[in-house]
DNA sequence: GGCCTGTATATCATTCCGATATATAGCAGA
DNA sequence: TCTGCTATATATCGGAATGATATACAGGCC
């Protein structure tokens, strides 16, 4: 029964794709689960040296010319045992935050115009995101189509676009209610 | 410029509305803004002592018959001050972290059936929380129709139905994709 | 020559959660 | 009656995780 941490076994599951550095578990998160995971390297490198001590990745060092020594990390049998053990568990609720919420639940005390403002920079992050899934689900029809992953990748993809759009829609909603003068209630 | 923790900003509003201890500010949070914003007992309490430290809370000990005592905060002057700018700045990047998308990311290595297991737990909870979500419009508009804030909590109230409703949504659509069998690509 | 970017790892302070402890009252059930 | 649960109320502690910072060298840019 595990019940660590999960960022272990998000590690532990990208290695099982493929045998990488600290590094490279960063830069592979960033380019492809970035809309629903991340992790800092503050977390990784020592995580991946508990990892090593508890024998569930084996570290290997190569030197470089010029560069620093890269440590790649692979699976091992008690790794991946470990893994798959989570994958099957109970999903454990995730932890809610959103500043931005917080800050409109109070938005009677915000100086006018200000609260148009932070809305006006969610909707345009939101679109960025929405931009950004696109262009991989794109990537990964025209390049991956023939991976035995893609579907469970489309199957992350589509959840990222249906609340990216349902952000969307609510950002431009509430900027057209807040946006139109004297409308002090909700009425419709 | 603040740019602190979020985290005392969100006591620091909250005491606005009223002075109330550590206790129930728990409470209230529970009850009104736990769709987005969450607090634990261990953030709270040293959190409070930190403000009164610096003078953003006043605190009032209030001795009671049988029960523990109890610390009544109240903002002064300078705590509001620090939170109307707080209010102001832009909003920080939330953390993203959903447990479920990354075990779905690696949703190959899953035994058959579990994937759908873990698909349908997470729409009884969506259901659930849109139900919760509901029921609070349905409070308000009843009993608080006239209150200054309402406008700001309607709000934070249908981000949430919104993003719930997606969620569901694509629950649904991929139990349904994934529940018919031999369906092993995404065909229309 | 100075500066930024990229490669690569590591540490540290701070933030935060969840579990646990303490103490008392009241209520339900065996 | 005894047990255990819930509610009130605060506090501490271990562990998880972030963000900032440090180190070090190569290469490109202006």
């Amino acid at each position: 029964m595990p019940s660590r941490s999960s960022s272990r076994y998000a590690v532990l599951g990208i290695l099982s794709l493929e045998p990488m550095s600290g590094y490279d578990i960063k830069k592979f998160i960033e380019t492809s689960v970035a809309h629903f995971w991340r992790e800092s390297y503050g977390n990784i490198y020592p995580l991946l040296n508990r990892l090593t001590d508890e024998k569930l990745v084996r570290r290997r060092t190569e030197r470089q010319k010029g560069k620093p020594d890269r440590h790649v990390y692979s699976l091992t049998d008690r790794g991946r045992a470990a893994f798959l053990e989570w994958l099957g568990e109970p999903v454990k609720e995730d932890a809610v935050r959103s500043e931005l919420l917080l800050k409109l639940f109070f938005g009677r005390h915000l100086e006018p115009g200000r609260l148009e403002v932070h809305l006006e920079e969610y909707r345009v992050v939101q679109t960025r995101i929405l931009g950004a899934l696109r262009g991989t689900r794109e990537m990964l029809e025209a390049h991956h189509a023939e991976h035995p992953d893609l579907r469970y990748w489309m199957l992350t993809l589509r959840r990222g676009e249906l609340v990216a759009r349902a952000r969307l829609q609510w950002a431009r909603e509430s900027l057209q209610d807040f946006r139109r003068p004297g409308n002090k209630e909700k009425e419709s």
